[in-house]
DNA sequence: TTGTATGCGTTATCAA
DNA sequence: TTGATAACGCATACAA
C-alpha cells in the first residue's frame, strides 16, 4: 500500500509539498499540482487514517451512543442512526457505534484513548445518565432530543410542544371545538424520553388557549387497545371530532381500521392529523395530515453544532426545530350536527 | 491527558516496560508491576487509539455495512447491528457504521485508509456489489448472509432449508398431512436476500420427501391481505391444518386474528410454526412455537471469522447454523375429521 | 526482568 | 512556492 514517501517520489517532490497539496493548506504551483495528482492517481495513494490522527488534531470519528431500550420504536430508531451517519459523511466523518450495555463505559473509552473527535448522543431520556458523563467529560457533543438537565449541554429536537400546538391550531381553525390526543402506551410517559410529554403537554395547553374541549389517552398498541382508547374519546360528550395520534406506525393503521369500523369516514366524520411521525403516512388509507418528525433535520443540525464545537466554542443550548405540516386532505370542518 | 512517558516516569520504568506490562506479552516483575498499576490509575491513563494503530498491526475496528433497502425490516435489522456491535466488543473491537449510500465507496475508504481491520457485510442480497468489492479487496471479510457467488468469501447464515425441514417434520410428526408455508410479500422473492427462497425451497422440498401435501403463499403484510391468503390455504381442499409463518411479526399477529376470527383455534383446529423470526413469540395470543432467527448466533460468528482471518488463514465458506425449535405449544395432531 | 532505539505515516513548524 | 524535519504516542526488535 503507497504511503505518502512513494507519492513524493514519484511526483518529484517532497512529502510535505503532497500532503499540502492535498489538505489544500497552503498554495501549490500548477505544475505540481498536476504530476502531484498524477502520482496519486498512478499508486491509488489513500491517506493512512491512523497517520492523519496521529499527527493532525481530529481523528474525523465521531460516537454514536444509541440505546435500543424496550419502549423504543426500530424503524424510528434506525432512521435516526442512518441521519447522524448520512450527516456526518457530509463532514467527512464517520462513525463508531457504541453499544447499549456499554453506554457510558463505551463513552468514556474512545473519549479518553482519543479514538473520537465527539459524541453524539441518540434517544435520551429523562434522567440520562450518558448526558451526566458527557458534562463531565468535557467533550465536544451534540444531544438529539431533551435531558432533564441540559445544563452546559447542545441539544437538537424537533419541538414537540409547537408540534402539537399546530396541530390544535389547524384542527380549531377548520372550526373543531372537542379534539382529542391518542398517545403511546402509558409506560413511555412514566420514564424514558419527555418528548411525548411535551407533545401531551403542548396540545393541552394550546387547546385550553383556543378554549376547546381537549382529550388525551394513552395506548397500547394492539388494535383492541387502540379501538377501546377510540371509543373513549368518539363516545365521549362531546364527542371528539378532531384527532391527533401521536404513537407509532401500528397504531395509525388500527385507528384508520377503527374508524372504518364504525362507519366513519376521514374527514367526513373525523378530522385525523398524525402527529411527529417518522414514517410515511401518505400512503395511508386515507392519507393523513402530517407534522413529521424528520430525522435528517434534527441530526444534521446536531452533527453541524458537533463539528463546530471542533474549532470553536458553540454555547451550550436547547435548540428546538420547527415543526412544518403537510396536507394529505384528512382534515375537514365538522359536520354541522355534531 | 496522560501519555505512556507519564506514566514510565510516575512509574520509575521505561515506556517500553509500561507498554508490555498492559499488553501482558512478556513478562513484568511483580513490584514493578504494581508501580505501574498505580501510575496508571493516578494519572488515568488510557492508550492513545491513533499511537496504537499506527504503531501496531490492529485498529482494532471494524466496519459494518449494514443497507436499510425498502423491503428491509427494520426491527430485524436493528437487531442484527447491534449483535455485532456487541460481539465485536467481546474481542475488544469497535463498530464503524457504513451508511447505505456509500455503500462501496466507503468500504473502499475505509480499507485504503487501514481505518479497520475488516469488515462486516449485513443483510447481503443475491447481487450483492459488495460482495464482489470485498473479494477485490481481499481485506479480512464476513457476510451475514449468503451471496449468489459466495466463492473466495467467508459467509455465515442461519441454514434456512434446514429450518423449514424442521418445521415440516414437526407438522408431519405430529399427523398434518397438509401443511402451508404463508411467506413474504411477492418482492422479496424477486430481488434481495436469497433467505425467503431458501426457506421456502426447504419446506417444499422436505414435504415432498415426506409425501404430504404442501401449499406455498405470499402475502403482503396488511392485514386483509394476510386474511386472503390464509383463505387460499384453509378453503383449499384439501385444507391446511399445519401453517408455517415465515414473515414479520405484523403477519404474524394478523394470522392468529384471522385464524381466531373464523372461530378456529390454535392449535386445536390449525398447528402453526412462526419460522426464523427475531421477535418474541412466546407472547403471542396463543403462544407460538418457534424456530428462532437468533442475531447474536451468526453475528457472533462472523466477527469470530473475522479476527481469526486477522493473525491466520480462514478458509472460504458458507458456515451455515443449525437451527433450533422451540415449543410453546401451538402444534398439536390435526382433528380425527379433517 | 528491564531498557534503548527505531519506525509507523502523517501534519505542521521553521527555513529557504 | 517548496523542502527538511520534528513531533504525535505507541509497539517491538534488539540489547543488556
Amino acid at each position: 500500500m503507497a504511503n505518502i514517501h512513494d507519492v513524493a517520489r514519484v511526483a518529484g517532490v517532497s512529502i510535505s509539498t503532497v500532503s499540502y497539496a492535498l489538505s489544500g493548506k497552503r498554495p501549490i504551483g500548477e505544475k505540481t499540482r498536476l504530476r502531484i495528482d498524477a502520482a496519486v492517481r498512478e499508486l491509488d495513494y489513500m491517506p493512512n487514517a491512523a497517520g492523519r490522527m496521529l499527527a493532525g488534531t481530529r481523528t474525523r470519528i465521531f460516537a454514536l451512543t444509541a440505546p435500543l431500550r424496550s419502549d423504543t420504536y426500530a424503524p424510528a430508531h434506525m432512521a435516526f442512526v442512518l441521519a447522524v451517519a448520512t450527516a456526518a459523511r457530509k463532514y467527512d466523518y464517520d462513525v463508531l457505534l457504541l453499544t447499549e450495555d456499554e453506554a457510558t463505559d463505551g463513552l468514556r473509552r474512545v473519549s479518553s484513548s482519543r479514538l473520537v473527535d465527539g459524541i453524539i448522543v441518540l434517544d435520551v431520556s429523562i434522567n440520562d445518565e450518558r448526558a451526566e458523563l458527557v458534562r463531565a467529560l468535557g467533550v465536544p457533543a451534540a444531544l438529539i432530543g431533551v435531558p432533564g438537565n441540559a445544563d452546559g449541554l447542545v441539544c437538537v429536537d424537533l419541538d414537540f410542544e409547537a408540534a402539537a400546538a399546530l396541530a390544535v391550531d389547524r384542527l380549531v381553525d377548520a372550526g373543531h371545538t372537542s379534539l382529542a390526543l391518542l398517545g403511546h402506551p402509558g409506560v413511555v410517559y412514566e420514564r424514558g424520553s419527555n418528548f411525548p410529554t411535551r407533545f401531551r403537554d403542548g396540545f393541552l395547553r394550546r387547546a385550553a388557549e383556543r378554549g376547546v374541549t381537549a382529550r388525551f389517552t394513552m395506548t397500547e398498541k394492539d388494535p383492541p387497545e387502540v379501538r377501546a382508547a377510540l371509543s373513549g374519546v368518539l363516545d365521549a360528550v362531546p364527542a371528539a371530532t378532531g384527532l391527533v395520534v401521536h404513537a407509532e406506525e401500528g397504531v395509525h393503521k388500527a385507528v384508520l381500521e377503527a374508524v372504518a369500523g364504525r362507519g366513519l369516514s376521514v374527514p367526513g366524520d373525523l378530522s385525523v392529523i398524525a402527529g411527529a411521525p417518522t414514517f410515511d403516512t401518505s400512503a395511508f388509507t386515507p392519507p393523513l395530515d402530517v407534522i413529521p418528525l424528520i430525522p435528517a433535520d434534527t441530526c444534521t443540525r446536531a452533527v453541524e453544532l458537533a463539528v463546530q464545537q471542533l474549532d470553536g466554542t458553540v454555547a451550550p443550548r436547547v435548540e428546538l426545530v420547527a415543526p412544518t405540516y403537510r396536507e394529505h386532505g384528512s382534515v375537514a370542518a365538522p359536520r354541522p350536527g355534531s
